[in-house]
DNA sequence: AAAGGCTATAACGGTTCCGAAACAAAGTGG
DNA sequence: CCACTTTGTTTCGGAACCGTTATAGCCTTT
């Protein structure tokens, strides 16, 4: 066991955090964005549509879409898979690298202002 | 201060938990439904349309849309200000406080189970 | 090389959401 | 009583998303 958290202290941080999330100038990412988005940054590759989309329990073509959005915003990459053609790696972007890393922040500074 | 987390924890108990929230059954919350419905389970009401909008910074229209959504899900309820029959009280509902008290749930074992 | 399985994506029909603008109902102040 | 403000909702056109189904390309196996 590592951190204490009581479940107070649990939904004011998920409210705080979800709400600057929220406050934020940037169009929302969805939950499923979300999940896609820490997967791919915070576990290690190799990352398929077909990985995610069992990871998630959801289908291909959620992870294909959210994929498409997520692209356009320059939060992750595709690539080809060269030694199996039909598979494509998702990457990380420097974009991605940013938001989580702004993600972390706010959700480290919520903490810390936690009532005891 | 209170909660100490590090940022590689935060992550991980983001992930975690909204890995969880998408693999759930239940259609998933966007942040804005999720920031709404903590705010009124966890903040003294009165809670308002326009309260919501400036708490949210996003326009009533959006925040109607969502008490919509979240009304048929049964999540909140709406009720007509008798002292200001403009305004419309949001309050909250058996099922909503289900849902929050499983998200607290969620979110504290999540967080039992990070690393030191 | 032909059949079949696997991968990702496209297409389809329906739902939800967005911001902006218009609107109806209720309150306020002259 | 009559503007004027405030509140919440509706409407609009456009975008994103859903799951299902259908495709296209790649790989394997025979």
């Amino acid at each position: 066991m590592a951190t204490e958290l009581r479940p107070s202290q649990a939904l004011k941080l998920w409210q705080q955090a979800t709400l600057d999330l929220v406050r934020d100038d940037e169009p929302d990412l969805s939950l499923r964005q979300m999940a896609i988005l820490l997967t791919v940054y915070l576990e290690a590759p190799p990352h398929t549509v077909r990985d995610l989309a069992v990871k998630l329990g959801v289908t291909k073509p959620a992870i294909t879409r959210a994929l498409d959005t997520m692209g356009r915003m320059k939060l992750i990459s595709r690539k080809r898979d060269v030694s199996d053609r039909r598979n494509v790696l998702i990457g990380r972007t420097v974009e991605g690298v940013l938001y989580v890393e702004k993600l972390a922040d706010l959700i480290v500074g919520t903490a810390k202002e936690l009532p005891r």
